[in-house]
DNA sequence: TGAGATAACTACGTCATGCGTAGTACGCGA
DNA sequence: TCGCGTACTACGCATGACGTAGTTATCTCA
């Protein structure tokens, strides 16, 4: 323990960096919170998350899908990122007062 | 959307704030973050809270089953709620930049 | 030129767990 | 005594996390 995950909203703040390839995405990750997803839970998310119109995929580049997120999936990221925060600081409040 | 949700951990950040019931953490976590756990989500995530020794039961009143942190769980929720607080700003960072 | 490593992805299977529904039992007020 | 709210148990489905293995292409180095 000591990682955060949540695989789609891990790729969602990737992508938010700027539009990447799986693979890269795999690398972004690991070196922003710790977490190295597994192929299946990587592209498994990546799948659900363009069902949902959050990201896109952009034109391939030799075997590379590149994804771009979304303006739709921006604006899902921040409310989660917030929702979030709040509820991290909340509960440190609660640690500090017992 | 909008609502944060992870059981187990909305479960640790309930009882950090004193020792509680299960119908009493519902309750409590519904306030604390809008999220409204059912029965099922939430007594599966106490029992294995239970068994990983992150909270333990308190003497039984009359039918409620009362549960505190153990100084493991709050040592988890801690490490928790710092790498969660961590990622979001990172991300929010992300957002700002883009 | 051919062995090995790395990059990038696909396919598959399993297991945990999130979540809803239903059911039980108890106590309280009208 | 009827019904409502509290508090929990039991069950079952479906999602999704995760690992393993396999594929193909590219590059390096001997």
């Amino acid at each position: 323990m000591g990682h955060y995950s949540d695989p789609p909203l891990l790729v969602l703040a990737s992508l938010a960096g700027g539009p990447k390839h799986g693979h890269a995405m795999i690398e972004d990750i690991a070196g922003m919170c710790g977490t190295r997803l597994g192929p299946g839970t990587l592209y498994g998310a990546i799948a659900r998350l363009e069902q949902l119109g959050w990201i896109e995929p952009l034109p391939a580049e030799e075997r590379r899908r590149p994804y771009r997120i979304t303006s739709a999936g921006l604006r899902v990221l921040g409310a989660k990122l917030a929702t979030l925060q709040q509820f991290a600081q909340a509960g440190l409040g609660r640690l500090e007062t017992s």
